[in-house]
DNA sequence: CATGAATGAGCATTCATTCAT
DNA sequence: TATGAATGAATGCTCATTCAT
């Protein structure tokens, strides 16, 4: 999805695009700490110098690759209004998630890893990728308060909380299965609710 | 040896347990990559050469504290056997979760962070802290059975996986009060369960 | 590139040659092992983290020297060709060596000492400086085949140990004499073959 | 040879012949700027802390190392003398290099390789190993003087400079066959001596 | 004498960032 | 804009030597 939505438009890519695309996936796979501008340079296919041309620092690039991913969360919940229950939408968010199992097993979640480890930082910065998960958040208590509960909010982080934890074991013990079964229990649950 | 038993049962540890003990507070606060041997060996007040003769590599002393984090672990979840119902038990981990809600705004879960930086390695130590959740899944599952059902290794791996998605947007958010409210909404999802 | 061009023909090295160069006369003089990658740098008028752009590691920059050496060996082999006869080209080798007695009376010989420091490893590298050598024996070997000896080979070892051996001998005891008193001495053998 | 004779008197030798025995062991295995003063602690079974008690720097061990091999090569050059021709002799010697050609192959001659690496320092410490070559060229000069030869001196200079040379390639190209047919030629060559 | 532990200077290597062209 | 090259401040790790007991 990433990269199709990237390519939106043409199959070429300006260099800032690509170095941002090149971004996102070398830092979930790799992390923000390890992963060198080089490392980027190399899959975005520029020049490292040029590099900084388009970012100042690496921060920056950084920055950028979460503005991408917010974008890219902002469209795949969009994409789910067209079901016109909030438990359809609610079901719809579980099933892509599901669909990813595979990639979480590998690298994690590309969001949840990241707010992990920017947490970690004492500058300005580790607060940035927190608006990723008040995306998410923001939607799904959207969707429970639709469904009129009055405790929307704390459903929508129990929700989220059981969507980043279950990311987390499903990438330390490499095992996808974990997510399905635990979209199942969610599914059951949406169900469940008045 | 003349340290550990001179210093056995005081406040002072010896060399190698400071090293352990500094280990794990800055791994905490600053995460692997971004934590350097001499800041360990700061942390513990022992100088940078001395480190190895301690610990072959930097990866050797974050196995140890690692090591350290399951023997807490462990401590911990047996400390909960003095309640006599699981639902107690389960009950008593959310009330030791709840305490330590603001160590985990500032710095997220111990184990979920480790869980999660060290997942992004590409050499054996990956797999290194999987066994600190193993060590939580395991013992939730032994509750849940306790309790009869027969789901319980699901039930297990979905309240650890809330456990650690809350912590990690508790981390993210900066947001202490997180963990309370979720604390509460699982302890009446235990009371629920037959 | 543009740095390359510009020195053509010219006294001035681009970086990497000058490197190379820097790490022949500084390998030579202190051996691979007391031998510091600043001190190549410095040698080269080379800022230290330079370097690596251009050698990946330490051992690539030795093999790069060694390989500069070989090309040398060649260089001053083929330069004998100018002599009708293999004794005149024997003798013209002697020659050669005497020249650089002072040198080697200093520093041993460029090629013999990185063999035998070399050979002290346990990695693949202990057997790169081999070729050096090689380039010695199969020359010489010629040449007494050229003079129809059937027993080319084993002249040829003799010879070369006999050169290397005088090497020792003269780094040894600082006495660069002793490869002129051999020189003459193996001159006059090389005349008294049929 | 060495072990025998370091043992004479008893099966027990005490720390310091240990630490001598293991470092003359380990320095021509590894070099002297390779081998650590741990590597010869352990070879010697000593406590690393206690090697200076008995050596007060890393040189003076290799000092003492230095020595013990002079009173082995001493010690050899003596047998020969049940020989009673210096032809005899000569060829005595030139079987007890034969005989060591494996080691040679693997580790170099033990003497020529330590003047090899010790010349390239810039202490008096680079002259040290010279007195185990002018063991050997006294000793082969002393045997042509006893044929009659005015050259005796260059002889014997051209003999040992074989010897090393031969050495020297032997190990550089790990055949030890390279000794057997060059003391062969050397065989014949003192054979052929007024 | 013995020894585990301590210490600090030094080394190869990495990397974000800058610069000259 | 573009880019190969430059730079120097880290970082993990080693090791001869010293020290306390």
């Amino acid at each position: 999805m990433t990269d199709s939505d990237a390519n939106r438009g043409g199959p070429t890519l300006d260099k800032r695009q690509r170095l941002v695309e090149g971004a996102r996936v070398v830092l979930h796979q790799q992390g923000v700490e390890k992963t060198t501008i080089a490392d980027i340079a190399q899959a975005a296919d520029v020049p490292v110098g040029n590099v900084y041309y388009y970012f100042k620092t690496k921060d920056e690039l950084v920055q950028a690759a979460i503005d991408a991913q917010a974008q890219d969360i902002k469209t795949m919940l969009a994409s789910f209004d067209r079901h016109r229950s909030p438990k359809a939408r609610l079901k719809a968010f579980l099933r892509a998630i599901t669909d990813r199992r595979e990639v979480a097993a590998l690298h994690g979640c590309p969001h949840g890893t990241l707010c992990s480890e920017l947490a970690k930082r004492e500058d300005d910065f580790e607060r940035a990728p927190a608006i990723l998960m008040q995306l998410f958040i923001d939607w799904a208590e959207q969707q429970f308060r639709s469904m009129g509960r009055r405790d929307a909010r704390d459903l929508a982080v129990a929700m989220i909380a059981s969507y980043q934890g279950i990311m987390l074991l499903t990438n330390t013990f490499r095992q996808p299965e974990l997510i399905v079964r635990e979209a199942r229990r969610l599914n059951r649950w949406i169900d469940s609710l008045a």
